[in-house]
DNA sequence: GTCTATAGTCAGATAGAC
DNA sequence: GTCTATCTGACTATAGAC
């Protein structure tokens, strides 16, 4: 545990550059303990396995970026008191703590919002389901505000509006960039995550708040919530 | 070219169900062509290699899908002559025909879906350069059109929000699900297309009228349009 | 066109010296 | 804790008989 310090922390920030960049599946243990300068038997030495290790180094940022996620709400409801947090603040405190690990310069936490949106789409179900846990915690908590500000949707209406709140952030993780098919028409600005978060905020906060569809020719049953 | 039909369709259909579950890199041929009932080095004859049965996978949904979105918005564009398309009825047509695929039961059009869900997220950078192309004519074409109705916007605002559109409907697509760790507090509804692009459709429809947060303290210049 | 058999490569994991 | 060396298995791809 003395020495073991560097070794393992290069691991961890090798991986997380590589697996951003390559994915899970692409990156060998080969080109990655190279690339960190460690022996090839060092990462099932300090983690017992590559799955083991893509958990540990999803779960290093996941878990106190949800813990910042859970604070910031804490803080809302605390100014709030009594009254539903405004929308725009809680869409704010949820994809905030997310998108500003981009800015972390100094760590490799540039690369592991990337990392992070590829952790539900491209790893395989055994990890998702170890990592579904880190999330419930905070799903639960925001769901239960967006409730409360949002009381005129059906509870179907707004399961599936987080759900797609929660994708559009995904999307803009992973990197997977769509639209660089006409970036040549005129996009250059450099990636400022202040005004994505404020882009992105204006856009789901938008969504989130329109009206709810009449439910018709379908077989749901409208639920009415408090 | 005879006998040639069913094994080239039954390992394109394998193959399909297969890439949607597991992922491309998950997937081997020994289990694709053993699944598929075909000999181990009939995808090599047929297709030339593992990479080029995936792109043919995609391709042949992907083509005739944005064939599909072009029809729907020349349509859209002759019933409104000189006038811009509303708004929701370009984003219907643009996430329609991907939608829809997921009722095709007859073919397995349905995991197919999540599968274009993957093909930009997971695949080799080789792979998504050749699959670009495939997107290049519908985005450019709904970007006119979506521009058009919203003159106010600013091309950037516009390039972002056409992304954070392309995500929403990418994440839905990929079935990767991060809102089943809520999903036992009520929600069992069997998944209607329909009903699922109705709501997208108003919660994009919502977030691409939202509007445009004032730029200040940052570097974007505000482009005016038109 | 279809098959068997196999070449050639690379993966993750581990035993055992230091 | 770290290293070398190696095991075991899986993969893609292909050569060549039918």
């Amino acid at each position: 545990m003395t020495a073991n310090q560097g070794t393992k922390q290069r691991i961890l920030d090798t991986a997380e550059r590589l697996f951003a960049d390559q994915g899970f599946g692409n990156t060998s243990l080969r080109c990655l303990t190279s690339q960190a300068a460690v022996n090839l038997a060092a990462v099932n030495y300090h983690f017992g396995s590559k799955d083991a290790l893509i958990e540990a180094v999803i779960a290093r940022r996941l878990v106190p970026m949800n813990g910042e996620r859970l604070r910031r709400l804490r803080a809302l409801q605390g100014r709030h008191r009594g009254h539903p947090v405004p929308l725009e603040s809680l869409v704010a405190a949820f994809i905030g703590p997310a998108l500003e690990l981009s800015q972390d310069t100094s760590r490799a936490g540039s690369q592991f919002i990337r990392l992070l949106g590829r952790g539900f789409v491209e790893s395989p179900p055994q990890l998702q389901d170890r990592l579904r846990p880190m999330y419930r915690e905070v799903i639960d908590h925001f769901k239960r505000a967006f409730a409360a500000v949002l009381p005129e949707l059906s509870a179907e209406e707004l399961y599936w509006r987080l759900h797609f709140l929660v994708g559009t952030l995904a999307y803009c993780m992973s990197g997977a960039d769509m639209m660089r098919v006409v970036a040549s028409s005129g996009m250059s600005a450099p990636l400022d995550i202040e005004v994505v978060t404020q882009r992105l905020t204006v856009f789901l906060t938008a969504g989130l708040r329109a009206r709810e569809p009449v439910a018709e020719a379908n077989g749901f049953k409208r639920t009415a919530r408090a």
